[in-house]
Formats: C-alpha cells, sequence, structure tokens
DNA sequence: TTGTGTATATTCACTGGTTAGTATACATAG
DNA sequence: CTATGTATACTAACCAGTGAATATACACAA
C-alpha cells in the first residue's frame, strides 16, 4: 500500500508544505504538490476534495508545531516577563536569518485570499492566531497584570508586524525593534500591576 | 484617438488597482484588466510589457496618495504628538470598516510575492514603506525626540501589523489597540527626551 | 488646400503552455 | 469479492504573451 513509512496523506501535506509556504497558494498547482510528494495528481484527489482542501490541510499542519515554539522561546528564555517576551522576538530574528525564511504562512494566505473572506484556510489562520492571543493573555493574566487582553494584542500586533515588515525588507533587526517594543510595553503593564497593590 | 478625457494609460491602471487591490496578483488575469480598462489585451501590452510591468505601475500609482492620507491624518489631529499618532490609527480603523477594504495593498503584493525577492512590485513597496518610516522618524526628531528611529520603526510595526491582524480577523478594533500601543510607546519617548533636558 | 510619410495607438486572431478537476480502469488487502 | 488506494489519460477552461494588420494624428511638402 504506502510507498514508504510514512502515509500517503501525510507526504502530500508534507510536500504542500514545503511548496505552498515557498511559493504562495495560487503560485503553486495541484501537479506539482503531487509531483513532489510522488504520487499521481489523482491520488492527491483522492485524499483532498479540493485544492482549497488541501490549502486549509497545509495550514492545519502548521499549527501545533508553530504555537509549541513560541512558547518554547517563551519558557526556555531567563529574566522576567519582560525578557521572555522579548526572547520571542529575538528567536523569530534568529529564523528570519535563514534564508528558506519567507514570513508567516497563516498571514500571507490570508493577504493572497483576501477576496475569500470565508476560505476554511482563513478561518484556520484566525483560529491559530487566537490561540496564541489566548495563551499570551493567559500567561500575563495569572501574572496578575491589568487588562492582560490588551497587552496580549499588542504584542500580537508587534509580532505580526514583524512578519510583514521583515519580509518586506528583508532586515530581521526589525524584529528586535519589536521585541524592545514588546518588552517595554511589558514592563509598563507590570507597572501598573505593581502600583495598585 | 482618446475613447475619453483620460488617457488609455491611466485607464489600464485605474482598472489594474481595482482588480489586484481587490484579488490578489496572480488572481487576476492580464485579461481580465484589459476588459476592465475597455482596451483589448494587446493595447494594453502596448503600454506595458509585461504583467510584472503593470503590476509595479499598480503600486507605483498608490504610492504618493496613500503618504499624503497618512500625513494629513497626522497634522489634521487635535492634541499632543501621541495624540497624533493615534489618531492615525484611528481613521485607519475608519478606512477598514468600510467592506471593500483589503489591507495594505504593497504588504499583500510582497506576501503573494514573496518568493521573487527582486521583484520591481516588492523594491517599490519597501520603499514606500521607507518613505513613510522616513516621514515619521523626521517628524519625530524635529520634536526633539531621543532615537527617532527607532520609534518611527516601532510605529511602523504596529501599524503592518494592524494591516495584517485586521485583515486576518477582520475587526478593526485591533487598529485602535495598536493606536493606545503607539500613543504609550511615543509618550515614553517624549518623557525620556524630557528628562534630560 | 491637398497629398503623403511616419510615429503613435489600437484591434483581431492566435499560440503554446498550464490549470483544476474527472472518467475509467487497475491493483491490492482483508 | 469488496473497500481502499493508485495510475493513465483526458477535458474544458484559462493564461501570458505575440504576429500582422489597421487606424489615427500630425508634420510638412506640393
Amino acid at each position: 500500500m504506502a510507498r514508504s513509512a510514512v502515509p500517503t496523506r501525510d507526504r502530500i501535506i508534507s510536500a504542500a508544505n514545503a511548496l505552498f509556504y515557498n511559493d504562495g497558494i495560487r503560485g503553486v498547482s495541484v501537479d506539482a504538490v503531487a509531483e513532489k510528494a510522488g504520487v499521481t495528481k489523482r491520488t492527491l484527489y483522492y485524499h483532498f476534495k479540493s485544492k482549497d482542501d488541501l490549502v486549509a490541510a497545509y495550514l492545519a499542519n502548521r499549527d501545533q508545531p508553530n504555537l509549541a515554539l513560541f512558547r518554547q522561546w517563551f519558557s526556555d528564555a531567563r529574566g522576567g516577563l519582560p525578557a521572555k517576551v522579548e526572547a520571542i522576538f529575538r528567536n523569530l530574528a534568529r529564523s528570519a536569518r535563514h534564508p528558506k525564511w519567507k514570513g508567516c504562512g497563516f498571514l500571507r494566505t490570508s493577504a493572497e485570499l483576501a477576496n475569500m473572506p470565508g476560505h476554511p484556510a482563513i478561518r484556520i489562520g484566525a483560529a491559530h492566531k487566537k490561540k496564541f492571543e489566548g495563551w499570551l493573555c493567559a500567561t500575563f493574566e495569572a501574572e496578575g497584570i491589568a487588562e492582560p487582553l490588551r497587552l496580549a494584542r499588542q504584542i500580537l500586533l508587534l509580532l505580526d508586524g514583524s512578519f510583514a515588515v521583515v519580509l518586506l525588507h528583508r532586515d530581521p533587526s526589525y524584529m528586535e525593534t519589536a521585541g524592545e517594543a514588546a518588552s517595554s510595553l511589558t514592563a509598563a503593564a507590570m507597572a501598573r500591576r505593581r502600583s495598585r497593590h
């Protein structure tokens, strides 16, 4: 049945991931994905009912590992909350220096498919960002920060701004600048918490 | 000669603007642009040597009006520097509530063509953002703010983050949150200026 | 005024290639 | 012998770009 140890469906998703992330959705044909996965197009259409379905699977597959990475960057960092927040941006800058880096797959897909608001891939992207926002918010809340959601959203804005700006200018130092802003906003929010106790 | 008062070339750019902004670059065929402009495809190729050339013209055409709008929002606002900065975000949120709004054309194009780093359209987008950053920086410098470039970049990050996040979630309130962050970072930078004098 | 050449502007019709998706048949396992 | 999975071969539409011809405007000579 399977040509190798990894199931056909997973190989297709893996091929889709490499191609869609690199060249965008409309820049990659279903034939190209099938060829990269080592299957015929007909086999691909056995596992996915349409290209849109495949795109959704591509993003759904990025959700968990992506979030896990951010959480790990955060928890591995030394220092207080501002330093831990800043560490996310520093690690992101390091990723962005790899030549194959092409920004955030969720944001790039949502930008490309902006004229299809209800597209499954966009819903998956939105859910992904909400999960990250929710995790940040819960973390801040546990630290007793006032208006944790507001701070979480401001950091998310800086993060997604980093993706966009660094993709445009190809200058990862913007991520460090964003990290400083995030750190400073976090420190200010912590000061507001302390001042009330 | 001309079918109407406005030159053919301008009508083509105008059609390209409407279609590319709405549906993305690869989502729009040259035939579609020609049809919308009321010319044949061959005429379009008389005025533009390729689709890439047309895309570049589409963005080049957005550069000046876009910057002028931001400057006007800033200068029309009442209050101190933080309030003027925040006004940009408030006005942007108002724009984003229009149903035809689809984020930033420069960022969306750079996201879609991320696998073509030297593409003329991306260069035009990068230059556009640098112009905005430069204007912000000069404004802050004139106000005697310490490290004006740093603040300018942080605000740019919040702004471009707004575009990305609001496009994904279709929730313009993120822009007001970004405006608060920008205002707060600006106020902090002004305090640093004052504290040294 | 009239004819004529030339650059500009536009059209029709076409090409070679690509695309998403499918009809049909074949294989293999339980 | 039936459900799952894979392959060959196809369709109908679309797409970027082009060849060849035509129309228009205008400068200038007769």
